[in-house]
RNA sequence: GGGGGCGUAGCUCAGUUGGUUAGAGUGUCGGCCUGUCACGCCGAAGGUCGCGGGUUCGAGCCCCGUCGCUCCCGCCA
């Protein structure tokens, strides 16, 4: 007989009954009756109820075992009488008769129990992390995850495309995120980087002539993290592949995401590809985001124009962007439904969030509230259907600078659509968002910034583009680019380009960024030089693997599907990371440091 | 870097207006119990109330500072 075990804690059934078997597990639960000792048995398989009276020659050693102890029993396989069996478990129509048993390893007193489905603060189950992902909810989630993965490589392969690894230790690249240094002991005062993302080396890979790479990419930002954003490091699915068009892309990627969600749909609605497509400005506008949630039904309307009118006397929406969010059937609502939106609106810094309660006075639309008495009938009118909103639905606005204006607007809607209830549930709607701005006005520096991913093809005339001066801040700002994100239930699940492949269009694109040519040549020389001995036309994306994970799991923070997270101060609380060097280590790295003074 | 929340027994929490010896559940330890599957019953041990200072006759509670976790803003090409 095997050492440890004939069959795992999952694996028993009534036809295994007569038989000696041998099992190896944690102890879950113990009960004991006195007369009559229980012991369920877990292993990564399933749980198994293995029992013993106190005659038995085993019992001495059973008897001592506790929670979470390791055992490993022997014993024969029992049918359990009709009052007896367990239908919670999948081997509750047997249990086994103990008659012999080893304690492989002891436990001491929990500091956080397995049993049960209680939730523990972070810090604990951080720290005792091993033990946490014994309890189900993780195991069963990072079980998901593993299995996301393989599916996702296999649809990858199913379509044609290869796994290549790229460099962990890589250069600093000057843009974005801030980089992890690794400081080289060969070559005092340089030092490796981390890679944000193997953005550069897919794109090289294209201009070798692989088509089609892909690659489960950990990627590592030193930036803060947020419930769904890791600090310091996650994975993506990286897609690249050569002579594509837009068009292309979203063809391969679109039945690989589908494929996926519904395989693990479990029950729920996943939406059809293709996608509904969404340009930027419209999804900044009616959703006030570029993260828009379909699950949610209010559509925010600009109502701008109508405030500017004559006969609209609130004069504090006056030359302002008016957003109008409508808030179906909230005419029922009480008053405190309103304060607390208002509330609210004052504590994420706008001055409030105006509204109108639309009412049926005879079949004439009116408008009740505070600000109501303002706009006379045939603006209301006007408003209700641009907001397409009737009598028994109020309409909140959000009025400010345009971007602010749209930012409120968009973060009431979510709102307004949670306290109504109005989310769909248990469905996974995407959208694709494109037609991004290539730049954005940087009103603090009075420059004009990459506005996301400086490697995008702009949407240009290529002439026109490479003769852009100073002067053309209006088109340049009005320029798009071939980029893209699939956003699911407003979360980003991924975030693609066509990407510019034009040396001449390239260096031009960072001098408008402000970036000298030479400066450029400096940053990107490798890719550059690449470009200028033959590039083929490439695009592709990256999908954010923890966020498929969460969002098939059910859960609402990043670190539920991550086997060893990170604290939200990037802190590893089990393994004590970061930690100081020694002094040969910084001896070798030639280092010394310097502590911040404490103020 | 900034704002909010939390921090009391191994664990999860309660703790009134500042007032006697800080409580419960769970776990641990001991006793009883032959069909439980969150077993049940009896008993015991277990506390620097995150830490430091202050106000007060008196602080878990009020004030100041500080540390940790978390959520959000900044940041994340």
């Amino acid at each position: 007989m095997h050492a440890y075990r004939t069959h795992t804690c999952g694996q028993l059934r009534k036809s295994d009954v007569g038989q000696t078997v041998r099992l190896s597990g944690w102890v879950h639960r113990r009960r004991d009756h006195g007369g009559l000792l229980f012991i369920d048995l877990r292993d990564h398989y399933g749980i198994t109820q293995c029992v013993i009276e106190p005659d038995g020659k085993a019992f001495p050693t059973v008897d001592t075992a506790r929670s979470e102890w390791v055992l490993t029993l022997t014993g024969k396989v029992v049918a359990r009488t009709d009052e007896t069996v367990n239908k919670d478990l999948a081997t509750g129509d047997v249990e086994m008769r103990i008659e012999e048993a080893t304690v492989q390893s002891q436990a001491q007193e929990l500091p956080l129990p397995v049993f049960g489905d209680m939730d523990y603060p972070e810090e604990t189950r951080l720290t005792y992390r091993f033990l946490d992902l014994r309890r189900e909810r993780l195991h069963k989630n990072i079980m998901l995850r593993s299995n996301i993965i393989r599916s996702l490589r296999n649809r990858m392969y199913g379509q044609g495309f290869n796994e290549f690894q790229t460099p962990i230790l890589t250069a600093s690249s000057p843009e974005g995120a801030r980089d992890f240094l690794v400081p080289s002991r060969r070559y005092p005062g340089e030092f490796y980087a981390l890679p944000q993302a193997p953005q550069q080396f897919k794109q090289l890979i294209q201009v070798a002539g692989f088509d089609r790479y892909f690659q489960i990419a950990p990627c590592f930002r030193d930036e803060d993290g947020r419930a769904d954003r890791s600090p310091g490091e996650f994975y993506q699915l990286d897609v690249e592949m050569s002579f594509v068009t837009q068009d292309d892309v979203f063809a391969a990627i679109e039945p690989v995401l589908q494929g996926v969600f519904e395989e693990f749909a479990d029950g729920r609605t996943v939406d059809k590809a293709p996608y509904p497509r969404i340009a930027y400005a419209d999804a900044m506008l009616q959703f006030g985001s570029d993260k828009p949630d379909l699950r949610n039904p209010i559509r925010i309307a600009d109502l701008s124009a109508v405030f500017a009118r004559d006969d609209v006397e609130f004069k504090a929406f006056k030359n302002k962007t008016v957003r109008g969010i409508p808030a179906p059937g909230a005419a029922s609502q009480p008053r405190s439904f309103f304060d607390k939106l208002n509330d609210w609106a004052r504590s994420e810094g706008a001055p409030g969030l105006g509204y109108v309660v639309l009412e049926d006075d005879g079949g004439v639309l009116t408008g009740k509230g505070p600000i109501a008495k303002f706009i006379p009938s045939a603006a209301l009118t006007e408003m209700a259907r641009l907001a397409n909103v009737k009598a028994g639905d109020a309409l909140f606005f959000a009025a400010d600078k345009q971007d602010r204006a749209a930012t409120l607007a968009g973060l009431a809607r979510t709102r307004i659509g949670r306290e109504l209830d109005l989310i769909e549930k248990d469905r996974f709607r995407f959208c694709w968002v494109v037609d991004y701005p290539m730049y954005e006005w940087n009103e603090d520096e009075k420059r004009i910034d990459f506005s996301h991913n400086p490697f995008s093809m702009p949407q240009y005339d290529r002439k026109k583009f490479l003769a852009f001066s100073s002067g053309d801040k209006d088109e340049i700002l009005g320029l798009k680019v071939f980029q893209y994100d699939i956003v699911c239930n407003g979360y980003e699940m991924l975030s693609g380009a066509i990407r510019n492949r034009d040396p001449d269009v390239m260096l031009k694109a960072f001098e408008i960024a402000g970036y000298a040519r030479a400066e450029t040549e400096e940053r990107f020389g490798g890719m550059l030089n690449a470009f200028r001995y033959g590039a083929p036309p490439h695009g592709g994306l990256a999908v954010g693997l923890e966020r498929v994970v969460m969002l098939l799991a059910g859960e609402e923070n990043i670190r539920e599907v991550t086997m060893f997270p990170l604290t939200q101060q990037g802190q590893d609380l089990l393994m004590r990371a970061p930690s100081p060097a020694s002094a040969k280590q910084l001896k070798e790295l030639h280092l010394k440091i310097v502590y911040p003074e404490k103020g």
